[in-house]
DNA sequence: ACACAATGCAAGTAATGACTTGCCTATTAA
DNA sequence: TTAATAGGCAAGTCATTACTTGCATTGTGT
């Protein structure tokens, strides 16, 4: 095995499952779900939402708050800024740059 | 299962891992390596990296030309720019949003 | 107190993934 | 042409992962 920063690691592992992805979409329509809420859309049984969860907390992309005897499910969009920063912007900087220096000269252009 | 875009599994399925990672930053500083060059920096057997580097394949991130006996390796950063439409800039859209707005407000403010 | 509702815990299984070993093919250079 | 070099193919192993089933716990409303 290489040296992977763990966090980096734990992160990438937790976007790598479609169900996991599809829970960040559901909490990303509507934040603050119950567990419960969160089953009725997912093919899979409670405890396999739960699993998935537990993931997505370990990376840091989900926070849990307990109220009375459910537990709420709040997404946290932070570590995605982070992939940005390490893995998107490096190897796509210059293109975009490139891509927003054109845009500005065409606006300018045509204004 | 859920009924993932196969592109978008490929693609964060690929990632998911820290020698495919690390593949992509030897691409990144030096593009065009052959599979002995990497193979120099990976801590495993030749077809090891061989596999990993399959999986990028798969998911459009590294291109390949036969060159003779040799083998280069390009990377290609498009699916990393359909990550960050995708699944960044749609969650984190508001807050930079919100971020800029107030560092411009900031700027004018002391400016 | 009671029944029900929401969630937690733990062990087991089946599939996938990462990696290896051993051998085969193709290209270059002497 | 032959030896060395660069890479390909396929099967096998071991660990991890996704998911399940069964039971335990904790909170809520009556």
């Amino acid at each position: 095995m290489v040296e992977p920063s763990e966090d980096t690691d734990l992160l990438f592992k937790a976007l790598a499952d479609p169900n996991r992805r599809k829970l960040l979409d559901l909490l990303h329509q509507h934040d603050g779900r119950t567990l419960g809420e969160l089953c009725e859309h997912m093919d899979m049984t409670r405890q396999g939402v739960t699993q998935h969860l537990d993931v997505l907390e370990a990376a840091n992309l989900v926070a849990t708050v307990r109220r009375g005897r459910e537990k709420l499910h709040f997404l946290n969009p932070v570590p995605l800024q982070e992939i940005y920063e390490r893995w998107i912007a490096k190897f796509e900087k210059p293109r975009l740059k490139a891509l927003t220096d054109m845009k500005r000269r065409l606006e300018k252009g045509n204004g």
